[in-house]
DNA sequence: ACCTGAACACCGTTCAAGT
DNA sequence: ACCTGAACACCGTTCAAGT
């Protein structure tokens, strides 16, 4: 079942990383529910107390893959707004990085509700996790001061959750099927319902 | 520690409304993590076995305490647009439903977790937890056909998804929070990141 | 009809070793 | 330094009774 040949080679800091991907691969398997710390450690064919050399606790495990997560995000935003060919228009730069999002929320599922959940917002733990959010915040500033170069950067915050708040919760609809949304429809129907946040923070931030 | 002299009393049906209140209790002290049915027993006084009586599952325990929260937000969010005293400012009764949203969600943010989390999304169990859903929804499609009565329904419809998630995913981002926001601030700080989504809308919808 | 008790196969985490 | 083994106090759920 696990896989023999590999029992002994975590000795040179190669665990913490094969961990993650195990992680990665049961979230994909089972969802955030079915994620256990004993089933991690199983998988990459060690005691689960080994786990505690590298991680604090599950949580920290999680956090560690979350982390990972909102990095790729980052990438992936940065790409998609990249793809459009349109430096220029804004409004569809910002169409097609709620698209990049969904995507990427509807690949891994369970990595974002990990990512977007209850699970890690505890306390001041895991500072780094907060710096990894606001990178990919980033992303989305770096493009509405395209929009406003004029605006002020208090506007451009403000106007960043907006725009974070509408694909995240339009995000999470769909990852709950609250909203239904086929593969076939998905680049239409994001445009239907993030086009009108676009145009209405893109108003309100000219006028400032 | 357990109420004794309550111990004998659930011979008529009240056992399920004492789970259920008993629930919401657990949620609000130990959040959606911290819930367990063998607690939720406990606090009633009686064997964790009794609970399947009542409830197919933990699932389904939840799910009852989900479909309670629709019903109350239905309401709440009702009070809050007719609370404005404006019957024709249609911009100004979605600002103030916003707010009321996000003040369900603060106020009660475990239930609001298991509400819109992930737990309950498998497939097609729980059919009158979807109905209360969209009884919820329908206060937001109310007040839009107001803001465009010549507009089609469908149109309507996505209106209120872009609308329903802007201020759900704000508000999931303030519960985990990724956007800081006292209660000092709150009023106004809904204003800034909502009326931007709300012009929008109304803009697109007037256009249809 | 409604509830209980014992049992099963799991958890996350702690303590005390092993190499 | 890194990993293991046994133990603890929990879970959700099943089976077979009890009144």
């Amino acid at each position: 079942m696990t896989a023999e040949s590999t029992r002994k080679s975590y000795h040179h800091g190669e665990l913490p990383q094969a961990l993650r991907e195990a992680t990665l691969a049961i979230l994909a398997e089972l969802g955030p529910e079915g994620f256990t710390l004993r089933e991690a450690a199983r998988r990459v064919g060690v005691n689960h107390r080994a786990v505690y050399r590298h991680f604090e606790d599950k949580r920290s495990l999680l956090a560690a893959v979350a982390e990972e997560g909102y990095r790729s995000l980052a990438v992936l935003l940065r790409a998609a707004v990249e793809a459009t060919g349109s430096p220029s228009d804004v409004a569809e730069r910002l169409v097609a990085l709620c698209e990049g999002y969904l995507r990427f929320a509807r690949g891994e599922p369970a990595r974002y509700q990990v990512m977007f959940g209850p699970r890690l917002n505890s306390d001041g733990r895991f500072p780094s996790l907060e710096l990894a959010i606001q990178e990919a915040l980033l992303v989305l500033r770096e493009e509405l001061r395209k929009a406003g170069p004029a605006s002020s950067s208090l506007a451009r915050r403000d106007a960043g959750i907006t725009l974070w708040s509408a694909i995240h919760g339009f995000s999470s609809l769909v990852l709950t099927q609250k909203v239904p949304l086929s593969e076939r429809q998905l680049s239409r129907y994001v445009d239907t319902v993030m086009r009108p946040v676009v145009r209405g923070v893109l108003m309100t931030l000219a006028r400032q």
